[in-house]
DNA sequence: TTTATTTCTGCAACATTGTTGCATTATGTT
DNA sequence: AACATAATGCAACAATGTTGCAGAAATAAA
């Protein structure tokens, strides 16, 4: 499916922002920090990029993946929807390349927490790529 | 332990705002939002605070419990060394009154990602604290 | 295809937090 | 008390978050 026909199905108008962000998020499997997107959409406006990143996390298209040393960082959300963001997926970031990939859980995680109900779990995990420990 | 003895046991000198913040994070299981500490400490330079935070967080005494919204919390550290911060807690916030708290794990969460090399995992929850729930 | 409606975009403006350099002041030591 | 070291406050700037509003663009309707 094109990224015209995503937007459409997730009650988006079709503009170049829009597109230029899906794009530029590539295959959705790794995240982007907000000053690489600002700096790949530099013709854009920064409160227009601000906005359409809201809208897209909104509509469950993008979420943010991990906010670190005030930068935040965005992907591509795979099987989202637009009101359960409860991913099944945990955030890998090496601490060598800096990449930020969004990793899918073989097992569901579950544990509980003495008097409190838990509606959702974000896992961040540090440590060396694969391209990196070679 | 009184907090002057804490902060010369970590190397740091005994100064009037290191002794505020301490005291304004209170026992310890509960985070501060930045801006909270901030208007706390209000009679103290901006700058200082932050220098002061970036300091005991080298020297193991507190951590940054989360980021959100571009917001950093705070926490003091329970039996954190200098050197090694990964914690055996997580950090629940509760989506109703939004206290932050440091909560810890009873057994050990272990997993494992094909590839890579997990050096730390931060683990955050969100839900409905005790509290709020009654 | 033209018009009308809705929404998006870009600009201006401001708030908040992060960050550095430097002169002054406070702390711990001798 | 004097000294060396480290911490503080001030100024200044960068980056990101955030809102309002007028003009432009995208969809729907005629």
């Amino acid at each position: 499916m094109d990224a015209a026909t995503t937007l459409k199905n997730h009650d988006l108008r079709v503009t170049k922002i829009r597109l230029a962000i899906l794009e530029a998020l590539g295959d959705g499997h790794q995240a982007k920090p907000y000053g690489e997107l600002q700096a790949a959409l530099g013709d854009f406006d920064r409160t227009t990029l601000y906005r359409t990143l809201l809208a897209l996390i909104d509509k469950g298209l993008i979420h943010k993946a991990l906010e670190e040393n005030g930068e935040s960082y965005y992907a591509l959300c795979g099987g989202c929807t637009t009101h359960a963001h409860t991913h099944d997926h945990i955030h890998f970031k090496c601490n060598d390349c800096g990449t930020v990939e969004c990793l899918h859980l073989s097992s569901e995680i579950g544990f509980t927490l003495p008097g409190v109900a838990i509606d959702s779990l974000e896992i961040t995990a540090k440590g060396t790529c694969n391209a990196c420990s070679a």
